[in-house]
DNA sequence: GATGAATGAGTCTTCATTCAT
DNA sequence: GATGAATGAAGACTCATTCAT
């Protein structure tokens, strides 16, 4: 367990780090002095420097994929609607309780490892797949308009990307806000109109009964 | 050889290396050894590494925002759907025609010097507030609906980053199929429910009336 | 091997290599193969080559400033010729011991780097202007004729200089005898005439009762 | 003649450049700019860079060289004294007209090239040589006192190096006073004191009827 | 386990010189 | 003769990783 104590002390402190000054400009000797342990003790906690940056990148992949629960459907499950903003705050949550990790994967991991890029992309790709079938569930249950659900899932990841980089730039005043903005903007970019109606009917579409989107 | 054909053609090489490899693994070796001359001619040419990629940086922000019109209003202006159209279209082709160059800007770029980052933020902050601008002025001519503008805005910038990101991975087999999707996804998002209702009477909500967008 | 000992080490064979060949000559290849260290070992313990070359600058001149004790004067004071022969002495003895350290002082330490030049010259300047001291007090005392003592104190530099350099190339037979040449010249070159018709007399100018110069 | 005038405006340019920056820290883009010439063009007058650089060398060398005039004896020829103030007013002079060139000399020529500095060296040598060979005179001819003839012509080589040296980075207000002073110095330096007796008594010492120095 | 001195491959950059036009 | 584009050897410096203590 003291070793345990000891990789995460330097996971912590490398994490600063790599998120602050990104993979490249960040050296060992960076990390080993923050953390305050020698040069050799490193090397004795993790096989080299990208191996420590794989391990962090695997854990903002392993939580964020966490908080994504595949939409549950049937008779006791919660609204589809509910499901997805639910996806969504876990995610946000999560960015801003560790927007270091997050950053680092949102802006410094790109372009200086095949097997890391590959990695980066293939999550995104299992979260757009995650997506699709979503929408496909959608489509057959009639929620969702006809289009291509696989260009619209990329379309729907890239905007909760884009919108969650931003928060890990500079916190939203109002973050529940924005989580409603975000899917309000997904739900009705996919939704078939006559359920928008019937929600410009009801007054509220946000909360409207009908919706799907992600889960593992 | 003339100058200008000499860094024009050390440029080309060196694009295509840093779209592939990226630019901390790519080395002054590998462009020069491509462009086959010598290591002095290279700094005739560019003082330094950094110098060659931020030209060909410069180069693809400066040709994306070329592409990306402000949206005119007025009796003699276009279908303002025509031309949001009209600038996805442009971009999309640029991506495609330049895949290289925009490999560079997409997946190659951050991370390793805080000027070229701020810049490509910059970039797309930018970018952001024309289609933020579009939307408040799409809700002042009662076209999009009352929303967090700011937030959709980069919803909206982020939707199409990733699918012209995916793009370039992989060209899609139908591109102009493509842009009608994301546009139309886009639309929906933040048009007022009454005007896509409209639209479903008319059958084609892409081409309809009225919209908005971006714009320089 | 310990910190002090190891960057002793490198600072000695790269004395010896700087005396040999002066600065410019000498890369740092030169000096981590005859100190028979690595290349990173050298940054490890000098940021630079320039740094290590004024590290060995400012040896020599600290050194010699050290031995150069400005003159008592006093009841209880030596003999003020007494005390300029000690610091001719001292001078020529460490000259003698650390050849390789004056060389670079006199022979290769110019015209590379405006710092360390200005060093150099300000280091001059200041001995010239401790003789300039001497040489007024000595008028004071009535030891000295009136002249410009400014100008003087830089030709008694100046002979200094070219003896000692001269030294270094290649030692005298007889050290001592040597000190006292020199001595004898500058003396009688400011003394007084009564002064020496005096000593014409005794018949030993150097060891005449009346003299001055230097301090620190 | 052409020729001739265009390798007189290069070297003219060069010589003003390295007196300002020294052989090393001047390049040869520094020189061909200023000369306004195409590098090749350099090189149709020049060696290279240190064929040119020697040949300002060698030209104040000899310049110097051709104003020591050596001492001459006999029954019409002018007072000794006075020969030896005409070469060191030559000298002066020069130093002050050239000032350039003497910096070279001076201050920017040492330890970057074996061939160079020999020369140097050697040229110092030999002037060493003249004034012991003119002390050695003056011995023989009961002017001089016994001495290390050769240690004291480098003294007094020392000490017109250094003086000029000085006069070189900022010129006296009065260079004919300090003519005089060195003059003077190294005069009452190596007289007998007999002499100086008598000087004392006539009241000025340099215009004294005896003495001897240099020549070529 | 911990340390930190040592390593050396890897890169960038400079600049005197050449040579085709 | 003049040009200036091209050359490439030479050299400085960095930093992830190893290993003896």
């Amino acid at each position: 367990m003291e070793r345990q104590a000891r990789r995460a002390q330097v996971l912590r402190h490398a994490k600063r780090i790599f998120a602050r000054k990104g993979y490249h400009r960040t050296n060992v000797a960076d990390i080993i002095s923050r953390a305050r342990i020698a040069r050799g003790t490193f090397y004795l906690y993790f096989q080299n420097k990208k191996d420590l940056f794989e391990e962090l990148l695997e854990q903002v992949l392993t939580e964020l994929a966490a908080r994504i629960l595949r939409l549950r459907v049937g008779a006791d499950s919660p609204d589809p609607v509910e499901q997805l903003r639910a996806n969504l705050r876990r995610v946000v949550t999560y960015v801003l309780d560790e927007r270091e990790l997050t950053d680092i994967l949102l802006n410094h991991s790109t372009g200086f490892d095949r097997d890391l890029d590959a990695k980066i992309l293939n999550f995104y790709d299992r979260i757009a797949a995650l997506i699709q079938r979503s929408l496909d569930l959608g489509i057959e249950m009639q929620l969702v308009r006809q289009s291509d659900t696989r260009a619209i899932a990329y379309c729907i990841l890239g905007a909760i990307k884009e919108v969650v980089g931003l928060l890990s730039r500079s916190a939203a005043a109002d973050t529940d806000k924005l989580v409603e903005e975000v899917l309000d903007f997904g739900l009705r970019g996919v939704a078939r109109p006559e359920l928008l109606e019937a929600v410009k009917q009801s007054g509220d579409c946000a909360t409207s009964s009908a919706f799907l989107f992600a889960a593992k």
